[in-house]
Parts: C-alpha cells; structure tokens; sequence
DNA sequence: GGCCAGATGGCC
DNA sequence: GCCATCTGGCCG
C-alpha cells in the first residue's frame, strides 16, 4: 500500500479499502484479516468524529500524517481502530469495522473464543481488533512502514459489490452515508441506530 | 471536581 | 433489551 492512496478525504479513501489486507505478527503467530466494512471520519466538519472539537491527547494521531493507526478504547472494555488519511495537520480517519480473516484462524479463534463462526471473528470494530490483537500499544503505529501491524494491497473489489449506508452507533450526524461495506459479506457487521440518534427529518 | 455519554459486544 | 466498565470532555 502508498502513502498516496491514503492521502485523500476519508469519505474518498474508506470505500477504497474494502479488499485491502491488514497483518499483525506477533510472537504467538501471525493473523491477517480482508478489510469488508469500514466508516469515514473527518475533524471539524464532522460533529461524530472524535476530532470535531479539535485536538487532545486521545485523537492526535487523527491530526498526524496517513498511514498510521489511531486506536482508542470504547465503552471501557473494547479496542477500535482507524486508519489516518489526508493530510498532516488535518484531522481524517477511516474506522475499520469488520474483516475476514484470511490468515491465522486458528490464533483468532484462540483471542476471540472457541465457538466463534469463522465470519464472526472479526465483524464489528471491538472484535476486529481482538481477533489481530490490536490495543492501546499500537496506537500511531505506521501501517506502511513494516512495522508489526502492516497494511497492503489486497484482492480488487468490484465496485458493483460496494455498499453505502450510514454509520453504526453514532448519536450525532447519523444520517451520513459514511459507511462502506461488501454487498451480502456475511463478515460485515449488523446496522444499529444510537438509541440516543435524533429523530431526522423525513424519516 | 463531577457527571454523562460513548465510532461496542455478549448474554438474558 | 440490558448491562458491563472506564475514559475523555465538558459543565448538557
């Protein structure tokens, strides 16, 4: 994977990593997953992203240069992770949601549980993350530089199979069609509206 | 300082 | 449907 395929807005950017692969080796072995779901996020534009109010400790990478890994903790207990697109200075991340697991099963089922279904070890961002055993650590991690955690170019996806649709568990700009996933991939995870989304108009 | 909400997931 | 579990951000 270039860097150049990164630098563009998340909007443009999320649909194009759908097929891309996503490795992390570590010392017990080695789990690559197929990226098939994946949802834009901006800065300041953008009231559902973590960058919209600016600048912290926790978003910073989100302003920092494409290709390296924003991870943050959700809800306590779950890990999820972005890709940082765009430019240097400006925040944009592409959150990965769900991929199939095309390396490294049986590592994955060891993290995730004995009876999970092969298409369920990875659909959804906290089990995406626990299936490559993704954490704080790799946070700003850079993808394309070698590093433990690499992205590259996967399998072409037809973009007749590309689905939009809006993004999962947000409260605020929820109608925005900022998320990308394969047409009838059993991997891809189920939609849910915020309980506390406001009612929108013409709905 | 305190409180609330959250880019979730699993179990009842 | 409900709850676990904890951190960031804002004073809702």
């Amino acid at each position: 994977m270039n860097v150049g395929h990164l630098a563009h807005s998340a909007e443009e950017v999320a649909p194009k990593l759908l097929g891309a692969t996503l490795t992390h080796a570590t010392p017990e072995g080695t789990v690559s997953i197929t990226i098939t779901e994946t949802e834009a996020y901006s800065g300041a534009a953008d009231p559902a992203s973590h960058a919209y109010r600016g600048r912290t400790p926790r978003n910073a990478v989100m302003f920092g240069p494409a290709g390296h890994l924003y991870v943050y903790r959700s809800h306590g207990l779950h890990w999820c992770a972005n890709i940082v697109t765009g430019t240097d200075g400006i925040a944009s991340a592409v959150l990965l949601r769900a991929g199939r697991v095309i390396e490294g099963e049986d590592l994955a089922r060891e993290r995730r549980g004995d009876k999970v279904e092969g298409p369920r070890l990875a659909r959804g961002p906290g089990n995406l993350c626990r299936a490559l055993g993704i954490t704080a650590e790799h946070n700003g991690t850079d993808l394309l530089t070698g590093a433990s955690v690499v992205l590259s170019d996967g399998e072409s996806v037809p973009t007749a199979l590309i689905r939009v649709g809006p993004r999962v568990g947000v409260s605020r700009a929820h109608d925005r069609q900022h998320r990308f996933y394969l047409a009838g991939d059993p991997t891809v995870s189920a939609y849910r509206l915020s309980p506390r989304a406001k009612p929108s108009a013409g709905a």
